[in-house]
DNA sequence: GTATTTTGTCCACTATAAGAGACGTGATTG
DNA sequence: CAATCACGTCTCTTATAGTGGACAAAATAC
């Protein structure tokens, strides 16, 4: 009907075909085990039919997934693209400061953060912030001095710093434009 | 066919109507929202049909719900021993908020989730949030600020309030350490 | 109390999911 | 090259999912 439905059932479409192949399953072999006809699966997977709770119990059965699983898996397959106007964007009423999420919700365990620091900002951050996450900062445009502890690295425009261990640590635009700065991490 | 196959319609089954009477629609309204038929919905809450893939993305749709949650409350239902390891966990990556469903899936109409909120985080609700439900909150750990509406409720570890009349609402975490609190809700 | 509305189920009908087997294609084998 | 095999698609039939409307019972209104 509308598109939304579409892309759902070619997301599962997609995922059972993914199931199958990655175990090297032919589509008889698939039929055997789940006891769904061949011509059915072949029409799922063609997205030519809509499978019944049932046959999709029966399929997920025969990967050995909760049925749940197997759809999640599909939901996400969905979320690869986020688009701008989806990424939630958050803003500081005090300092102007503005992060955006850029990441889809699952970035496989990889997150995509965009700030930008106004002029004069400073951020700071209790050492606990970074204890379950490695990351790395990467300077767009303007300024940032990026304090870790007792050293101040002063970053220019496309430097690029990985953090080391967890330390107590302020972002600060000592410039007079606006910095934007992107944040890569990584959940240990 | 099988048991299983019983099983699991009969979860799906049992699901939906719980959802769809948390909210207190009737089959006519939830007809209306989803765009399936009155009809077909009563045969699929009394197992009488086996819905399709489109139909219950429709359904989990009108729910607010991702349809593999859907299922996975279903999967969880005949559970009544909920482990911790089992339990859903989600995080925001955003702000570091952490929410865990302690309780089984079919709690009775009973739900505890444990929520964690790191320092400086605030996480408002819009009044719509608490329409078919009542709620207590219990702070365990930290400092908790909520705001009930126009009220704000300064909450210090031990404490426990019960929410009034819905309006919207903004859970706050004022202190320098992460808070732990317990959320209470039965359905109306 | 009766009238009206609301609610869930039942019925007749249509659309389509599901199954059994034939078919075309491409790869392998002798 | 022909014969065989494995694979996915197509065709035809049957089972059932899905719809719209009628219905009885319960709740609500007046």
């Amino acid at each position: 009907m509308d598109r939304h439905e579409n892309q759902s059932a070619q997301a599962i479409a997609d995922r059972i075909k993914i199931e199958r192949e990655a175990r090297g399953w032919s589509l008889a072999e698939l039929s055997d085990r789940s006891g769904v006809s061949k011509a059915m699966i072949s029409k799922i997977e063609r997205c030519e039919a809509s499978p019944t709770a049932t046959v999709l119990g029966r399929l997920s059965g025969a990967f050995g997934l909760p049925l749940s699983v197997l759809l999640a898996l599909a939901e996400r397959a969905e979320e690869r693209l986020s688009r701008e106007a989806d990424q939630p964007l958050w803003t500081d009423p005090e300092t102007g400061y503005t992060r955006r999420a850029i990441s889809p919700a699952n970035g496989g365990g990889l997150d995509l953060i965009e700030v930008t620091l106004p002029p004069g900002v400073r951020i700071p951050y209790p050492a606990s912030a970074f204890a379950f996450q490695r990351q790395q900062i990467w300077l767009i445009a303007g300024r940032l001095d990026f304090a870790e502890g007792p050293v101040t690295h002063q970053l220019l425009p496309g430097d690029c710093l990985e953090l080391g261990a967890p330390q107590p640590c302020v972002f600060a635009n000592p410039g007079t434009d606006e910095a934007r700065y992107l944040i890569a991490l990584t959940r240990r």
